[in-house]
RNA sequence: GGGUCGCUAGCUCAGCUGGUAGAGCACCGGGCUUUUAACCCGUUGGUCAUAGGUUCGAAUCCUAUGCGACCCA
């Protein structure tokens, strides 16, 4: 377990009296390293990485490497150690993978005895020929070492590395070098990110940063965190959602932008929500929400491809096949067939299956708020086969443009896979006579308690008046696709730093 | 907010119904010129998360607190 208290007193000062006898150990070594001569040296050149050299000559024979005479230039840290009277080998490890490092009285002379003290975590330097062992293991044969960092905390266990859950979070450092599935795993979120980046430039969105800090919160149902200007001495928000000023960006003219960035959220931690969390959100002018629909698909397919090699996964034990097409269903659909109704039309029979199923309708709530509620309880955790369900309530959807034919409901989308909410997309609202009323809406329910409830927002309402393009926007949780792609099971193993109490 | 489980050496973990706190790795000393979970010999390392309580005696039982994990609302 991390002792707080002990971690602060290394963090603040080096009491050695708070220093277990490894680390008495190391800074004793490291003051007999400066004495003579030490300083933490950042003039080696490092010309190869360990793991393109391990890739690079795996197939060379030893006779190759004895005719060819292949000189390397390395550093990386130590990380298993062989330490014999006159001879050692270590293994080495930097970004790119691992080489053996061997080291000789021959080859060294009087500096092997110091090499020997060298610690598991120092980083060294290395440079000598490439040769095969006696059991053909790729070695480098050093002629010249070198420490370069002095390792002052103790390794994890060798082999099995750090398993204590709470060091992987607070230390990720830890874990990032004891662990590496931990690397591949943001290794592999990287290119998740780079999947998805990829297939919007090549339909012509545009990348775009907007502000963190919002003085009006906006674009999501959410509590935001607060924060303060202080030469404006000025209250600002952090942001909950991009979306009103990547809609600004629409008015202004551009067609086609995208955002790939984090939102914060002041609501509960859990497997997963991290209070700040990497949202993508992408709009595009006249764009159709059926051809959205296949570009969301896409996009989540090409993400779990990348990293998998195929869309027939396994999601926490259970198999997920993400190959045919997403199934599209209303969300009053799936709760007619899911309750056993015939008719979910009016806002009384709405009412009156709530009551069925004894569910707590709060006073506030319209027949909109029942409707996803109930939508919510039976059905959303159950949606395991990726879903897209369509055509949400108005009222719970306030950005969104209303159905042609059904103005009580609008051009909706959201994406379930594996029982959680992948994606939210929309037709844009871009009467800003409505996108009035509907802040006006919102400001009543934060009036009768709803903290989650949106701000009304009069730049965005002045740029609507301006003109809006139509427009479908999308929302997809970045976090949760790496966790779907990855098979991670907390959002807190894809986020390198995840927010803990 | 409620419930369940966990916290033992730097790391990974044993420690059963209460009876002197252990192993492997790491560390320290010694040996070893092709090892590779190197090996062999010998040491060192603990406020058993914290604070109370029960008991002749508590890592173990009870209570509270802290931190964490999971489930539920």
């Amino acid at each position: 377990m991390v002792k707080s208290t002990t971690l602060l007193k290394q963090h603040s000062k080096m009491d050695t009296k708070d220093l277990n006898k490894i680390q008495k150990d190391r800074e004793e070594k490291l003051k007999k390293l400066r004495d003579a001569g030490f300083n933490f040296p950042n003039d080696f050149e490092k010309k190869d990485n360990l793991g393109d050299v391990a890739e690079q000559f795996s197939n060379e024979t030893k006779i190759d490497l004895e005719e060819k005479v292949v000189s390397v230039q390395s550093a990386g840290r130590i990380i298993f150690k062989r330490v014999m009277g006159k001879v050692s080998f270590m293994t080495l490890e930097d970004a790119s993978g691992r080489l053996q490092a061997y080291f000789s009285l021959d080859n060294l002379g009087d500096d092997l005895a110091q090499i020997k003290e060298w610690d598991l975590g120092d980083i060294v330097g290395i440079s000598g020929n490439l040769f095969r062992t006696k059991t053909e293991e790729l070695t480098i044969e050093v002629k010249e070492a070198k420490l370069l960092t002095k390792s002052l905390n103790p390794m994890p266990e060798k082999h099995k590395g750090i398993s204590n859950i709470e060091t992987i979070y607070r230390q990720r450092y830890i874990d990032l070098m004891s662990n590496q599935d931990s690397r591949e795993l943001f290794i592999k979120r990287n290119k998740i990110i780079q999947s998805l980046r990829k297939n919007l430039e090549e339909k012509g969105f545009l990348e775009v940063e907007t502000p963190m800090m919002h003085p009006i919160p906006g674009g999501a149902n959410a509590r935001p965190f607060e924060t303060h200007h202080n030469a404006l001495d000025k209250k600002l928000y952090l942001r909950i959602a991009p979306e009103l000023y990547l809609k600004r960006l629409l008015v202004g003219g551009f067609e086609k932008v995208f955002e790939i960035n984090r939102n914060f959220r002041n609501e509960g931690i859990s497997t997963i929500h991290n209070p700040e969390f990497t949202m993508l959100e992408f709009y595009e002018a006249y764009g159709k929400l059926d051809k959205t629909t296949a570009f969301i698909q896409k996009l989540i397919q090409d993400s779990v491809l990348e990293v998998n090699g195929t869309l027939k996964i396994v999601y926490d034990g259970t198999p997920l096949d993400l190959s045919n097409d997403f199934k599209v269903i209303s969300i009053k659909d799936l709760l007619k067939e899911k309750l056993g109704l015939n008719n979910l039309d009016t806002a009384e029979e709405i009412f009156d299956a709530a009551n069925k199923t004894g569910m707590k309708v709060k006073k506030s709530w319209g027949w909109g708020k029942v409707l996803l509620e109930l939508f919510e309880t039976h059905i959303e955790k159950d949606l395991w086969d990726p879903t897209f369900v369509k055509d949400y309530p108005y009222e719970v959807s306030p950005l969104s443009r209303r159905k042609d034919n059904d103005p009580d409901y609008t051009d909706r989308v959201e994406l379930f896979i594996g029982g959680r909410e992948f994606a939210n997309f929309f037709c844009e609202l871009n009467d800003p006579i409505d996108q009035e009323n509907r802040f006006d809406d919102q400001l009543k329910q934060k009036d009768l308690g709803d903290i989650e409830a949106m701000f009304f927002d009069e730049d965005y309402i002045n740029a609507l008046k301006h003109g809006m393009p139509p427009a479908v926007g999308v929302g997809i949780g970045i976090d949760r696709l790496i966790m779907l792609a990855t098979d991670s099971q907390s959002i807190r193993d894809v986020v390198l730093f995840p927010t803990l109490k």
